[in-house]
DNA sequence: ACGAAGACCTGGATGC
DNA sequence: TGCATCCAGGTCTTCG
């Protein structure tokens, strides 16, 4: 699932092949795709033909793509989200929904999405920072992260730390799987209560975060100089250094208790039984 | 204002 | 074999 490391990855790549490239068409395969953008399919055309993609920014899980218009095109990855560099004569992709020419005739920009949970949308004036998208908080990697302004709003909330971490307008790039992991690595239950939570305690999380990412994205930063941006929205090579999610079962890497499962927001949670003992 | 739950999706895995 | 059900989960909307 495309959390704030695939979605850098994807950035990346991205950068290098649609930077200073003029679009000459946007076409909509599918509606769901560019539901977010109210004027339609035909207005999306209209509005991208003919602009120059200046470069391409990131916050949290949100990429937007700022044009010489002072507009920005919008992309979210959702759960199953792909953005492609295609050369014109490769097949369409099963479930491609977006397709960009250029006006060089390069390779396609295709938006492949299985689960339409993603999409695109253009922003009016958004170059600097969508409005849509203002709400996002920055993450943890951004140099402007304020870590005590985070500290103060974490322990005035009364909820449960994994909900903090997945909450994007707290902190944002986190997901279920990076969630549990910085969790297995902090000692922590998801279910701590953050306003119990010390202020080192949450510097230790946020620390246990940024490890967590970085070495994601150092591993997923791979073989991305094909036609491609990134392999599969999927967490790169990283899921081999999973300690927590996915593992039930298996021994905790750490003190070799089976990792147990448990269901939370009609997902999944995994934690070692033994370094992240439930709250009482 | 905040917190929690529901809705949105498809296809692979599983159960009978 | 075929059909039904479950499961993955990020974000927006709705409700309390």
């Amino acid at each position: 699932m495309p959390e704030l490391p695939e979605v850098e990855t994807v950035r990346i790549g991205l950068a290098k092949w649609v930077t200073g490239r003029t679009i000459a068409t946007a076409e909509v395969h599918h509606p769901r795709a560019i539901r977010r953008h109210l004027p339609g399919d035909v207005h999306f055309n209209a509005v991208l033909t003919g602009r120059t993609i200046l470069d391409v920014s990131r916050r949290g899980k949100y990429l937007w793509l700022p044009l010489d218009s002072g507009d920005a095109i919008i992309a979210h990855l959702g759960m199953s989200g792909q953005l492609l560099m295609q050369p014109a004569t490769a097949e369409d992709e099963k479930h491609l929904r977006v397709r960009f020419t250029f006006t060089d005739g390069g390779p396609q920009l295709r938006f492949v999405d299985q689960r339409t949970f993603g999409g695109l949308s253009v922003s009016e004036g958004g170059a600097e920072l969508p409005g849509e998208i203002s709400h996002i908080a920055r993450d943890p990697m951004d140099p402007l992260f304020d870590d005590d302004a985070f500290s103060a709003r974490l322990r005035g909330r009364h909820t449960e730390i994994k909900r903090a971490l997945l909450d994007q307008s707290l902190i944002s790039g986190v997901g279920n799987i990076y969630a549990d992991e910085a969790l297995w690595r902090a000692k922590l239950h998801g279910t701590r209560p953050t306003d119990k939570l010390t202020r080192p305690a949450v510097g230790r999380v946020l620390g246990h975060v940024r490890d967590v990412l970085a070495e994601a994205i150092r591993a997923g930063g791979t073989s991305f100089d094909e036609l491609y941006v990134n392999v599969n929205g999927e967490s790169g090579y990283f899921d081999r250094s999973l300690n927590a999610y996915g593992r039930e079962g298996e021994p905790c890497h750490r003190c070799g208790a089976p990792i147990r499962r448990e269901s939370f927001m009609n997902r999944s949670s995994f934690s070692c039984p033994r370094c992240q003992p439930r709250p009482r």
